[in-house]
DNA sequence: GCCAACGTTGGC
DNA sequence: GCCAACGTTGGC
């Protein structure tokens, strides 16, 4: 019985896609700029080290999963938050206290084909998916290992 | 602690 | 570019 969870992370592929993903040195990158409590949580709390996500392109024409990500560390403070010149700077975070976390992911696999948004929301069984429900707009989900198969059938 | 105003996400 | 959904902020 494996212990591993699984997710889905989103990127808007024209600033970070998978292939950039693939690109990076040991085709690793540090999941900066989560700036959401929820899935602060999740990657503070849940995600561990051999978890794997979907990693999906939103914004994208179409939308959709285009492959997997592995995460490779645990949660350590995001050091854009501490950079007056980054977009994620934020205020109110210190050294001490830290706000926002993140992990790092490694490239895992490129499908041959996108997983449409579309293909998916016409999957009975995937209706209860964190992504496919209405107003969902959370940058990192949780899957269910149910989903995860379904969706991995069909690649 | 309520809630209106505002900002962001992201599909379409 | 529109707008529904929903999270955050801040006045009270």
């Amino acid at each position: 019985m494996s212990n591993k969870n699984y997710w889905l992370i989103k990127s808007e592929p024209d600033a970070f896609s998978i292939d950039d993903l693939k690109s990076c040195p040991n085709q690793t990158e540090h999941w900066d700029g989560i700036r959401n409590y929820q899935a602060r949580n999740m990657m503070r709390d849940q995600m561990k080290i051999g978890d794997l996500a979907f990693f999906y392109h939103s914004n994208a024409k179409p939308p959709g999963i285009v492959g997997i990500a592995q995460v490779c560390s645990e949660a350590y403070p995001d050091h854009t938050q501490f950079d007056p010149d980054s977009k994620y700077y934020d205020v109110k975070a210190t050294m001490d206290n830290p706000r926002w976390m993140m992990v790092d992911f490694k490239f895992k696999r490129k499908f041959k084909r996108m997983i449409t948004l579309d293909e998916l929301k016409k999957i009975p069984k995937l209706e209860d998916t964190p992504l496919l429900r209405k107003g969902n707009r959370l940058s990192i989900m949780p899957m269910s290992p149910q989903a995860w198969e379904i969706i991995l059938a069909l690649v």
